[in-house]
DNA sequence: AAGACGGGGTC
DNA sequence: GACCCAGTCTT
């Protein structure tokens, strides 16, 4: 690894990457305009771990529901939940709301421009933090997002996956050394764009970048040798049984999830444990349907069975469902509630 | 320090 | 189908 660098190579890698963002660098991102530290806010959070194609869509459905942060404090979490269906990492979105509010309540709804303040508000970690103070407020900070480790592993060859604590180490301390004391909004941009368009994890276009004549990896060509990629290991299968109980004139029985985990806080179907809980016994199968669904970490196989309760029969289900945590949800009319992508499919694929 | 946490895009 | 992505939180 090379770390030998001096304040003088600094300054100029930074001219040359401030150079190339005001020729190439992306100007009119949605969040990019008329732009306040709420909607950087909003983009950075939504861009932790998700992609900027991927991400446009949902900004501008939040920015259109919520536009501004005491609008989606004041909001149901099922709300924003329903919103942030499909973005997946559902505790970004409890976070969200959960710092909405303390920016209302404690900041008066005005983001702080200190990256310690920022970072201690819930879902803003190092980067986010530094990132909504460097582009909401111009202020030197240092981000380090997966576009920045990319280029500052090839830059310097720097070995390990950024996984491990030092690589991170040695990537995050790169990362302060470039950052300049001017024009921090622009350049904390233009690191995020090299990485997503040029400094690319396959086939960079070496040609177009500013770095190019201090690149250790470019000189070596071992681009494609960093970083080094997390080692891999099998991911195991869970199974599961889940039951679609429809009640005639009340629709499907959904039951939210706890707040942590799998699919925290989203409504889902019911397993037979649950079932039973409430009915006291199984009911009758009709039809039975396989779902897999592969997670990053797990594959998850279920059985999902399709059960028709008749209202004599549910009189003590009827009693339960006022209960927080359950609902009756119709497909034909549904509700603003947060539905993982794989049981929207189920429920809604019966219309045949 | 390591593992949990999602769904979509890409090749 | 494997791999990755504008990270953060928990243990």
């Amino acid at each position: 690894m090379d770390l030998s660098v001096t304040p003088n190579d600094a300054d100029q890698v930074a001219a040359a990457i401030l150079s190339w963002y005001d020729q190439h660098g992306r100007k009119s991102l949605p969040w990019q305009q008329n732009r306040t530290a709420y909607k950087v806010w909003l983009s950075e959070v939504m861009l932790q771990q998700t992609q900027v194609n991927t991400v446009i869509p949902y900004f501008e459905n939040f920015i259109t529901r919520f536009p501004d942060v005491q609008t989606l404090a004041a909001a149901g979490i099922d709300e924003v939940l329903h919103l942030w269906t499909g973005l997946g990492y559902y505790a970004r979105a409890r976070n969200l709301h959960k710092c909405a509010q303390v920016v209302t309540d404690k900041y008066k709804g005005e983001f702080p421009e200190d990256p310690e303040l920022l970072e201690a508000l819930p879902g803003i970690g190092r980067s986010t933090a530094a990132a909504i103070a460097a582009q909401a407020y111009n202020k030197r900070a240092a981000i380090l997002d997966g576009n920045v480790k990319r280029f500052l592993a090839r830059l310097h060859c720097v070995p390990g996956w950024p996984g491990q604590g030092n690589t991170l180490k040695a990537l995050w301390r790169l990362a302060e050394h470039y950052t300049p004391q001017q024009r921090c909004q622009a350049y904390t941009q233009a690191v995020m764009d090299i990485g997503a368009l040029v400094c690319t994890r396959r086939n960079p276009k070496c040609d177009q970048c500013p770095a190019e004549r201090w690149c250790a990896a470019r000189l070596t060509a071992s681009q494609h040798d960093f970083p080094h990629s997390k080692p891999k290991k099998t991911n195991p299968v869970r199974q599961s049984t889940l039951y679609m109980l429809y009640v005639p004139n009340s629709g499907y029985l959904l039951l939210q999830r706890p707040p942590t985990g799998i699919w925290g806080g989203l409504w889902s179907l019911p397993d037979a444990k649950e079932i039973k809980n409430l009915l006291g016994q199984l009911p009758e199968t009709e039809e039975k349907q396989h779902l897999e669904h592969k997670f990053s970490h797990f594959t998850l196989q279920a059985e999902i069975h399709l059960c028709t309760l008749n209202t004599q029969q549910n009189k003590p289900l009827s009693l339960n469902i006022r209960e927080q945590g359950q609902r009756w949800y119709n497909p034909e009319q549904p509700d603003n509630i947060g539905l993982p992508g794989p049981i929207h499919k189920l429920l809604h694929a019966l219309r045949t």
